[in-house]
DNA sequence: AGGGCACCTCGGGCGC
DNA sequence: TGCGCCCGAGGTGCCC
């Protein structure tokens, strides 16, 4: 599921709900969950007694931030948060509870088990793994066009792939990569060094574009993604490529066509992105030598 | 550095 | 038409 859109949209609605809160007490069910600190025992004992201040975000992971503590939680595929009153029957995949003083409790639910929690001490956190070799914010101050180049045109992996690793930018997931990949006009196979400065212009563009949008819906509901609230966000209406293989490009009229590039699934209308032609450059060098 | 696979469960699609 | 199997799914991390 859940990439910048999603993650900031649960941030929200948790703030909301949680913020104030004091744990009691935390079960946790599903050991591989809690991975710091390593005893499950240990990290349900350390949270008890503790007050929820605030819920932020960094990159795809939310930092929740108490007294004394912070909890940095990874939702991966399809991880979820909800909260609930305490004698509310609990549903199938939850995995850990925290239980409030105020007969509330917030669950959460991973049917696949993938995603992560790590507890440290303020200030730990952004400088422990997982939160500390992340890249630039994107939708912050700081990412400008020409950070945006700095943090990747130097690299020589395919456009997709670079924009996926959270190394260098922080928050695009294989939905929106397609998407801004489509917005600038870009084939996901190209390489940094092929793209020229209005391309790096579109492509920053889009990223930021795509990104607020889908904040601004409230991310996409693509299969499970609900916030905190049980609500659906609702950009997954907007798409333009993503999940819409052999429908018609909403620009050109053209045929989506879906592909696999650095090992995930790929949308492109290949009208629209263009993959320009190997050896074009150097074919142009014979010539002039000639 | 880049690709491939593993982590897990579920559901959709395809084939019989 | 119905059932069962296989594959793929929005993310990362570790292997080579």
């Amino acid at each position: 599921m859940p990439e910048l859109p999603e993650v900031e949209t649960v941030r929200r609605t948790l703030n909301e709900l949680v913020a104030g809160k004091r744990i009691e007490r935390v079960t946790v069910t599903l050991p591989r969950i809690i991975q710091r600190p390593e005893e499950p025992e240990a990290f349900a004992a350390a949270l008890a007694g503790h007050t929820i201040q605030s819920v932020e975000r960094r990159g795809k992971f939310l930092r929740i931030i108490l007294d004394g503590l912070v909890l940095v939680s990874h939702l991966r595929m399809e991880g979820r948060y909800g909260v609930y009153k305490q004698d509310e029957p609990v549903e199938l995949h939850t995995h850990v509870r925290f239980h409030f003083d105020d007969g509330m409790e917030l669950r959460y639910k991973d049917v696949r088990q993938f995603g992560t929690m790590h507890l440290f001490a303020p200030g730990d956190d952004l400088t422990l793994p997982p939160l500390n070799k992340l890249g630039i914010e994107p939708l912050e101050e700081a990412f400008t066009l020409q950070a945006f180049k700095k943090a990747v045109a130097s690299r020589k992996t395919k456009i997709k792939p670079l924009l996926l690793n959270q190394e260098h930018i922080v928050g695009l997931g294989n939905i929106y990569v397609d998407e801004a990949l489509f917005t600038a006009g870009i084939h996901p196979e190209r390489t940094p060094d092929t793209l020229k400065a209005a391309d790096w212009s579109r492509l920053y563009d889009a990223i930021r574009a795509t990104l607020g949008r889908a904040v601004d819906a409230g991310g996409s509901s693509i299969k499970s993604y609900v916030n905190g609230q049980g609500e659906m966000g609702m950009f997954q209406h907007e798409l333009l490529v993503y999940g819409r293989e052999k429908e018609a490009c909403r620009s050109c009229g053209g045929p989506i066509s879906k592909s696999v590039v650095g090992g995930r699934g790929t949308h492109i209308c290949l009208r629209c992105q263009p993959l320009p032609k190997a050896g074009k450059r150097a074919n142009q060098v014979k010539q002039a030598a000639k």
